[in-house]
RNA sequence: GCUGGGGUGGUGGAACUGGUAUACACGAGGGACUUAAAAUCCCUUGCUCGCAAGGGCUUGCGGGUUCGACUCCCGCCCCCAGCACCA
């Protein structure tokens, strides 16, 4: 019988599905752990390799936790309502609503032909009304603890997508979905007050287990600067000479205070001041009219420009009279839109004040209380994070769940009506202004007041595509009440979270946040969702990402037809450390497909009990010297023993490539050997989480096993079977490695030095007497001549 | 520029706490089987000098510490990711 994993594999996809195998009693589980992959959004694409390399990491990691008797309970859903869904609608001219059906039917499919065990009853996708209402209810709950709030801001405008966009989603200036430059405008929008939390956020850093890369890009993003906050007093501000005036700055290093030579302040802060009633001359009154203008369209220069105001400021250290400027090098929206320059040690102060010849005194430092104190300063704390911009001006997203009555101003929509439902909308292409396109829709938003029953308007734009996301490990504890005390109590936090890195500074914060907030409202009992994050790596392919661009996506669907899902899962795997990625390249998926068939061919030898075909005229050699040892068994034990080790240890560190290499060294031994049925089951249950079918295949239909290998128990290793009494005692000569014999374990340095000097190849490099030797026990021994 | 990760054969990648560098695969070469091919099995495979025995060299580059360095220290170069005028 060949084997063929075409035929097995459905067979026992449609199995498991049957007996339930990855389907905890999410009540009654003893063991409880919450294995949890980021869920994907359904593209019309399909599922890429991509996603087959991470969900068969996540479920391998799921796979040995269920062995090692656990409940695990591994679901999945769609992140299917958002920007990339609509987007693709909009390019297929398919109705979003029409388009997720027939996706996520397509991914449930591939997913399943992967053999990755979720816990399928569970499954939800964020666009169905029974989630959304949550995503509202949670905003209205954000509202009424005052989290949620309007605000007029400058913010980021993608004018591809044509929405307003969160700080997170702007990556170096342009959209991080369609690559657009983001430009700024001013719009009353709705924010969420992550900056509430950043201290927390910054300080649980310290004790959650994550990946550390993600740890320091939240930390940086965070960006906690600890320093001062000084008043410079302004003195004849022209229209204004009747009052008293100061400019407020933000410093980290208020020990250069006597080396100030300038304050600078930005365009904004200078226009605030013009309304105000400063009455700037005309080229001053352009140059700031001109910035904001180009701060509205471009990503900031870094080529410096400025302007002097016409009056200065006083130094409160050391009563100097200073120039103020005006700069786009300084931002409006971190610390108070101004700086006191010091050009001696700051290095973007030095460069403008060379440009625009400012003196740099060369003043001495002070201790930063001393700089603080001489100024009349006080100490301040100033983040980086800002809050969260949480409404979009398109159609495929949660309808804020708001009502703008004009007596009663911003009303929540009351807990019973929700949720708040999506209208089918057959335009729903972004309208390119500041309102969605549910403000065309008359019937949605002409609606009457909750508190004072007058006419008044819904909102009409739709919450981020990430608040979705950033309680949907809740959701899958049960949509009919996802904050079930004793389901939270019995799963949360998740035990094991992986996913990608790409959401360290979005998705993964956002998260933590809302977690937050819920333990503060006391929804949940803890402030961090997940115990245990680590990222995944990127896989490649010839180098470089894949992308539909490059035209070098790969689809899984064809490699799961020609080498089944076992071997792509374990090739992918295979490639390198999962944490890093791989390139993948189809040709070294053969290494596993044959390493699958030879599994498959050992077996009826296993059950017969004889030597592999052919191995009496094996040469002399590594297998010829291992079948005529006496001590074969004892060899063979102890390599069992050392792989369990291994595998055990490489699977618990997400060190899959050389899990997998170990399970290769082993069969490579098992097929030079006449192997016991024992030993058999303990490699194949070890192999069982990398490879689901074959593995099952051989144990429920050829062993004749009643129950799935999946839920079988881990094997363990005994560690006294990996104490040698021998070992091979390395002979250096100056360090360089001359040759090594075999040693009792515990010899002294005289037995070693016989040993290795009686050996020929240290004889003919043993030229006299040696200077110094170096013996380590039980290691090696060194000549140095 | 800053932060993090990395640079090891033709390729993907191994290597404990400083102690045999190149595990495991892929590819390549040779052989067996076959009418032939595929598949399978066996052997070889870091580079280099040598007929051979054997020698020399080798973990991005240059130094250092050490009996001994892929591993530690100093100075550089390159690649990947993130942040980027955050005062």
């Amino acid at each position: 019988m060949r084997y063929n994993p075409s035929e097995i594999e459905p067979k026992w996809q449609k199995q498991w599905l049957k007996e339930k195998v990855y389907e905890p009693d999410l009540k009654l589980a003893k063991n409880p752990f919450y294995n949890l992959m980021m869920f994907p959004y359904p593209s019309g694409e399909g599922l890429h390799v991509g996603h087959a390399y991470t969900f068969s990491g996540a479920d391998l990691y799921g796979r040995y936790q269920r062995m090692r008797g656990c409940d695990v309970f591994q679901p999945i859903g769609y992140d299917s309502f958002g920007i990339n869904s609509e987007n693709y609608a909009l390019k297929t001219g398919t109705h979003p609503l029409d388009l997720m059906k027939k996706t996520t039917d397509r991914y449930e499919k591939q997913l399943k032909e992967l053999g990755i065990g979720y816990a399928w009853d569970e499954v939800l996708s964020t666009h169905e009304p029974d989630y959304y209402k949550w995503t509202q209810w949670i905003f209205v709950q954000m509202f009424k603890n005052g989290l949620a709030y309007r605000k007029k801001a400058s913010v980021n405008w993608c004018p591809g997508c044509k929405t307003v966009l969160a700080d997170e989603q702007v990556v170096a200036g342009t959209c991080e979905r369609c690559d657009s430059v983001v430009i700024k405008k001013e719009l009353e929008q709705w924010f969420f007050k992550i900056t509430d939390y950043a201290e927390k956020l910054l300080k649980n850093l310290d004790h959650i287990d994550w990946s550390e890369r993600i740890k320091i890009a939240q930390k940086n993003w965070i960006g906690k600067s600890e320093g001062a906050s000084i008043r410079f007093s302004l003195i004849d501000v022209p229209g204004q000479e009747d009052k008293k005036h100061f400019v407020e700055v933000f410093t980290t290093r208020p020990d250069t205070i006597f080396g100030t030579t300038f304050v600078v302040v930005s365009p904004e802060l200078a226009k605030f001041w013009q309304v105000s009633g400063w009455q700037a001359p005309d080229e001053v009154r352009k140059y700031i009219k001109q910035k904001l203008e180009e701060r509205q369209n471009e990503s900031t220069e870094k080529n410096k420009s400025g302007i002097f105001s016409g009056f200065s400021a006083v130094n409160p250290a050391n009563k100097e009279k200073i120039p103020v400027w005006i700069s786009d090098y300084v931002l409006a929206g971190y610390g108070t839109g101004a700086i006191m320059a010091v050009p001696a040690h700051d290095e973007r102060d030095f460069e403008f004040a060379k440009k625009f010849k400012l003196p740099v005194s060369n003043a001495p430092l002070v201790s930063i209380d001393e700089g603080i104190k001489k100024s009349g300063g006080i100490k301040k704390i100033q983040f980086r994070l800002r809050d969260w911009l949480i409404s979009r001006q398109r159609y495929w997203g949660p309808p804020i769940p708001m009502i703008f009555c004009e007596k009663c101003q911003w009303q929540p929509v009351p807990e019973k009506d929700l949720p708040v439902k999506l209208p089918y909308i057959k335009d729903f292409k972004p309208t390119g202004t500041d309102k969605s396109p549910l403000a065309t829709d008359e019937k949605f938003y002409k609606v009457r007041c909750p508190k004072c029953n007058e006419w008044a308007r819904r909102e009409t734009d739709v919450s981020d595509t990430f608040l979705d996301s950033a309680w949907y490990y809740l959701g899958y504890l049960g949509l009919s009440k996802p904050f079930d005390e004793i389901r939270i109590k019995k799963w949360l936090p998740v035990d094991m979270y992986i996913g990608g890195a790409e959401h360290a500074v979005l998705h993964l914060l956002y998260v933590r946040f809302l977690a937050m907030a819920f333990k503060d409202w006391e929804l949940v009992h803890f402030e961090e969702p997940f115990k245990k994050f680590r990222a995944h790596g990127l896989l490649i392919k010839d180098g470089a990402k894949m992308s539909k661009s490059r035209g070098n996506v790969v689809n899984p669907d064809e490699y799961i037809r020609a080498y089944g899902a076992d071997a792509l899962r374990m090739y992918l795997l295979f490639l390198g450390p999962f944490e890093q990625g791989g390139d993948f390249s189809d040709t070294g998926i053969k290494g596993i497909t044959r390493f699958l068939e030879r599994v498959w061919k050992l077996t009826p030898r296993v059950i017969l009990r004889v030597k592999p075909e052919g191995s009496h005229d094996l040469p002399a050699g590594k297998a010829g010297i291992l079948r005529s040892a006496q001590n074969d068994r004892g060899e063979v034990e102890q390599l069992i023993h050392k792989t369990i080790k291994k595998v055990t240890n490489d699977i618990e560190n997400l060190q899959y490539n050389t899990a997998i290499s170990a399970l290769m060294i082993l069969l490579n031994k098992f097929e030079e050997e006449t192997v016991a049925k024992e030993d058999w089951e303990v490699f194949l249950k070890l192999l069982a989480p990398f490879a689901p079918h074959i593995t099952e295949e051989i144990w429920c239909g050829v062993l004749k096993n009643k129950k799935s290998i999946h839920k079988e128990k881990w094997p363990e290793f005994d560690p006294a079977m990996l104490e040698e009494d021998t070992f091979e005692l390395i002979v250096q000569i100056n360090g360089k490695f001359r040759g090594r014999v075999s040693a009792a374990k515990g010899i002294s340095e005289e037995e070693a030095k016989a040993k290795a000097a009686s050996l020929e190849s240290v004889k003919t490099h043993l030229t006299g007497k040696p200077k110094k030797v170096i013996f380590v026990p039980d290691k090696l021994i060194n000549f140095v001549l």
